[in-house]
Formats: C-alpha cells, structure tokens, sequence
RNA sequence: GCCCCUGUAGCUCAGUUGGACAGAGCACCGGUUUUCUAAACCGGCGGUCCCUGGUUCGAGUCCAGGCGGGGGCGCCA
C-alpha cells in the first residue's frame, strides 16, 4: 500500500502553504518538501523542520550543508517567519497569525467533516466486517472485527471512496448440522420463543461437543445433518431458519447500540447453492482435482495447503463459499478495494482463496486484502465461557454513570435527570470502542475490566471530556463564536501548539485509510485531546480581552469540530456535557 | 516440522519513507481549583528498545540467524 496525499480542497492546508513558501528558495517541489515536513522533537527548535537528507543525492551535498546554505539564503515571508538550520534540519518557525488563519478557515470550511478529503473520489470499497456467527452469543471479543470494520467504512467514506458495508454472518457450515442433531435430541419448540434463546442454543451446541468425546458416532450424525440441510430438507431448513432469525434479533440490539449499520446483510448461506457452478469453473481453468475423495485446488507450488472446494459427501466447505462471494461481489460492485476485517487465525484461509483467485485469472484480487487484528486474551470467566459484549457496555454505562453524578454533586456540571442515562451510555460505550481502536490492531488485546473501566489518562472518555470542555465554554461565552474573528491573536504556545494537532488529522486520516489502520486516528485525536487539556489550563477564553477571546473561541470550537468529527469517524459519539 | 504475527519503562502501548538526546498513559511520589467540567494540568521516579551478527555516515526501525510469547497448517469456520 502507498501512503497518497491528496490536497484538492479550495483553500491550501498550512503545511500546503509552508511548503509553497519554501519551494522557491530551495529549488525544491512543494510536494517533496510537505512530504518530508516534520516536527521537530523540541518546541523550541521550531514548529515545523525539514529534514535535508532525501535531497542530498541530488544536489551531491552534505545534508548539513545544504540546510546551511538554505538556512543563509532564505528571507521570511509569507507563512514562514524564519528558518534556521539545525545540523542536517532546517528549522522552521511559522509567522503565528498566518498559520492560525491558514488552519481555522480550513476547519470552518469542512466542519464537522474535517479530516476527510477527496482522495477516494470515484472508487468504490466494500468492507466485510462484523459476521458473527449465528446460534452464537454476541462475545466481548467480537467487537473488534465490528469496531475496526466499522470504523475503516467511515474512514474511506470520509475520504470520499463509494463504501459498502457487508455483515457476512457466518451461517452455514457443518456446525448447523450439529446444532440441528443437538436440538432435535434436547431441545423443544419454546426454547426459540425465550428472551435467551441464542444463549440456549449456544448451550445445545457445547453439550453436544462434549457428549461427542463419548459418542463419536454423533460426528457423523452431524455431518449427515448438514449435508441434508445443504441438499434442501425441508424441516432442517425450516429449523436453520428460526436459528438464524433469533440470532439476527439479538445482534440488532449490539449493533443499535454501537451505532453500527450495514449495507448488506448476507450470510454464507446466500450462495452455497451455487458451489457446483464454481467448482465447474475452477475444473475448466484446470485447477481443480480429486484428492482422498475431496475435491480440492492443489496449492503446494506456493507453499500452501491445499484449498478444500467439497467434502467427499458432496457438501461446501468455507472457501468455497468465500470464493463465490468474492466473484459475486466483483461482478455486482466492480470494488478498487475489498477489506476483510477478520481475524489473524484466518490469515492462511485468505492468503489461499486470494491465490486460487488469481490462478483462475482474476486480477482484481490484488485489490482484495484480509485486514486481520489481534484476539482477546483472558476474557474467559471462571466457568469457561466468554464474557457478553452486552454485559461489559452496561457496566461500562453504569460506571460512568456514577461518575457523572459525583460531578453533578459537586456543581462540575448541570445535567437534566433525563439526560443523565443517555450521556452515561456515550460515554460508556465510548470508552469500550475507543479501547478497541486506540492501539494498532494486529496487537493482542488483554482483557481487564479495571483497564477497561478506568477513564483517566489515553481513553475515550478523555477525548470526550475535552469535547464536553469546550461545549461548555461555548455555552457560557457572551458572544457567539465568530468563523471570521481575527486569529492573529494567537500567538500562545499552547495556541500554537494546538494548531499544528489540528492540522495534522487530515494527514493522519489519510494514513489510516491507505494502511488500514483505525489507531492512527486515535493517537491523533489523543493528542489533540492533550493538546487541549493544557491550552485550557493555559489560555483563559472567557475571561480573555475581546479581541483574544473572539479568536481563542474560533480556535476552541475548529477543535470542537475537530474531535467531534475524528471520535464519529471512529464510531463514537462526543457528548456536550458529562 | 513448516508458515504468519509479535517482543520498547513494573504494566499497557506510541515511535510516518532508516535520522536531532527513545516518548505517552497506568501504577507510585509530590504539586495545582475564589477563574471556562480536577474524567484535567504540572513535576519526579523509571529503559542493555529480547540476543548475536550484518548493511549504512547513521538502526527501536532494514537483512540473516537464534530465543521468548500468540496463532495457523485437507474434508470446522
């Protein structure tokens, strides 16, 4: 993947306009320089450095010779009130009014879109994520397939890209045939009708493992009953039905709540009827063959396992139905990208269908990328089943709720009895999600309630409580927030320091949508929240002289817009109080 | 045995194409509120960046080989 800049806004962004000013002096394009734009490790050094290494095999110069040269040659002007080099850096202060503007009018411009771009414009990415299984309850750990999916179909929208949003459930498959045998020996006709059902069935399907471990003969009982389901039973059909309708019922309520919605909601199911045509099309390219009684494509050339296209009872296995979606989803959506946002484990299942795929000639699969994460550890209660999604967003709600009443109690805050549930639920929720994204996704995530319910420090609440800060602030101002206030007024350090957080989320959006990695908005957004936190402490708004006030409130509310729009593209809502 | 991921402070992590003395949060110690929400801010403590070689002017970052942790490997998904 290439990290692609794309600057097609009306007005230049301000690294745009530093580069700009550099280019002339420096014989150097104003691409390569904003490419090259850092900042620097210190605040004192400058508020941006170039560092000279890239162009010494160019100019055939020492890289501190050349930030010397470059350092005696440049006069201010413009945005750039001096530069100075710095060993192989050219240091650079900017002149603070300028840089303010250039940044708020960007903000005021985009609103509470900013941070997204144009650089996705005219292409179309599906994203597959979610995809639970059905007669399985909705688990702790499934939330990052559903936050991370759903955050990387913000993220591309955001930047312009036609998105579709896919919940491919994981419903067919020979663990129907076990459920099917489990409930038929066990079950009843109420258990579909309680409040639990999943549950239930979750249990019919447990016991049904271990009684196999005494029973082996019931491995073959399943199997057959699988095989008949995918052969059309009327009655195991019927049955597999009200399995998948209690489920889907259940995992609305976890979406609702998450604020997650799909374009399409489709299982494996949908097309397992068609194996036979797929198999027939890798048979005429050649690439399919008996093996053991299977049908399977021959992978050893690449180093692979061989890729399971039919059992030698006839039935469908899971890359078979993965590869017909694949062509059906190229052929209705002609995508420039598929994500597959499923976990690690499956990384040898995507590396194998993504190459019978260009054996059979399909280009297009270079576009198709399994985005996998890293699993929950230790999220196994004592009795060995998992922890509720459900269960940890109602503590979660419940704890923040607590906290919002000590606030209240202790006059922090005016909040409506009424509005106390709902803010407790954004912020509940919030800190869970945020928990999810704020870290690179390949990482394990070690489930701990007190990490998880502790507010203080990198956290969604944190980045909420700078939004709700602010919307306070606002609320109290005398005047209204003026988007043509002078902005030369601020020249603080924490002002400035402020700015450059801001102008740096649509940089790290773009990041996160070319490397597929939601964590880069988090950090940002983090920084930015800390970036804040001190301009607060700092930098009185209210009880500023009016010409300060008028442009610390523009610059306080370009950062309202700002976290808003960055904590939405991450899924997560941003409350005015809390 | 083979393949994939991972290894940075007591814990959890960040570290953009290799570049300025390796950063943050939590925990621990101390300070800040007659002022816009103390879910905050400031300071202190704390590191052979798993090990060994190599490439480079320069390596936490790239390469090779080890070691530790996680995951995967034909009729489950």
């Amino acid at each position: 993947m290439s990290h692609e800049f794309s600057y097609t806004g009306a007005m230049p962004s301000a690294t745009r306009l530093i580069a700009e000013t550099l280019s002339g002096p420096t014989g150097i394009s104003p691409d390569e320089i904003e490419k090259n734009l850092e900042i620097p490790p210190d605040e004192t050094l400058g508020e941006y450095a170039l560092p000279c290494f890239p162009f010494a095999k160019t100019t055939k110069k020492a890289p501190a010779a050349i930030a010397q040269e470059w350092a005696r040659n440049f006069a201010p002007s413009g945005i750039v009130a001096g530069v100075k080099s710095a060993g192989p850096y050219l240091n650079l202060s900017v002149e603070r009014g300028r840089f303010a503007e250039a940044v708020l009018s960007e903000i005021n411009r985009q609103g509470e879109r900013y941070g997204g771009s144009e650089s996705g414009r005219g292409r179309t990415a599906i994203v597959e994520y979610a995809s639970p299984n059905i007669a399985k309850t909705f688990a702790v750990h499934h939330i990052r397939s559903t936050v991370i999916g759903n955050a990387l179909a913000n993220l591309h929208a955001a930047c312009g890209w036609k998105t579709i949003r896919i919940n491919h459930l994981g419903d067919w498959g020979t663990q129907f045939g076990t459920l099917l045998v489990a409930y038929r020996k066990w079950g009843d006709e109420t258990l579909l009708e309680r409040p639990d059902a999943v549950r239930v069935l979750m249990d019919l399907y447990t016991r049904f493992n271990k009684e196999k471990k005494e029973n082996p003969a019931l491995e073959n009982e399943a199997r057959a009953a699988f095989s008949a389901l995918e052969k059309g039973e009327p009655s195991a059909h019927t049955l597999w039905n009200a399995f998948r309708q209690a489920s889907l019922k259940e995992f609305q309520t976890i979406f609702d709540r998450l604020g997650i919605r799909f374009d399409e909601t489709k299982g494996e199911s949908d097309c397992a009827s068609r194996s036979n045509e797929l198999i027939r099309w890798l048979q005429e390219k050649g690439l399919a063959r008996e093996s053991e009684g299977a049908l399977i494509v021959d992978l050893s050339d690449f180093k692979m396992p061989p890729c399971l296209l039919r059992k030698a009872d006839e039935s469908s296995l899971y890359a078979t139905r993965d590869l017909i979606t694949a062509r059906d989803r190229h052929e209705k959506y002609c995508f420039d990208r598929m994500l597959y946002v499923v976990g690690m484990p499956q990384e040898l299942h995507f590396r194998q269908i993504f190459k019978v795929l260009e054996l059979a000639g399909c280009g297009w699969v270079s576009n198709c990328l399994h985005v996998p994460f890293g699993h929950y550890q230790g999220m196994r209660t004592r009795e060995g089943t998992f922890i509720l999604l459900a269960e940890v967003l109602d503590e979660a709600a419940k704890r923040t709720e607590v906290k919002i009443r000590d606030a209240l109690r202790e006059g922090l805050v005016s909040l409506p009895e009424g509005e106390i549930p709902t803010a407790a639920e954004k912020v509940g929720v919030g800190a869970v999600v945020f928990n999810d994204l704020k870290t690179r996704r390949i990482k394990d995530v070690i489930f701990d309630w007190d990490d998880l319910l502790n507010f203080q420090g990198r956290t969604g609440p944190y980045v909420q409580y700078a939004h709700a800060r602010i919307s306070g602030i606002l609320r109290k101002a005398p005047a209204p927030v003026r988007t043509d206030a002078d902005a030369s007024a601020l020249v603080h350090n924490a002002e400035v320091r402020l700015l450059k957080n801001l102008a740096d989320l649509p940089r790290q959006v773009e990041r996160a949508v070319a490397d597929a990695e939601p964590s880069y908005v988090a950090t940002a957004l983090l920084d930015l929240a800390k970036a804040f936190s001190q301009f607060y402490q700092e930098c009185p708004v209210i009880q500023a002289d009016a010409a300060v006030q008028a442009a610390r409130l523009r610059l306080a509310d370009a950062t309202r817009l700002a976290l808003k729009s960055g904590l939405t593209l991450l899924g997560i809502q941003a409350p005015d109080k809390m």
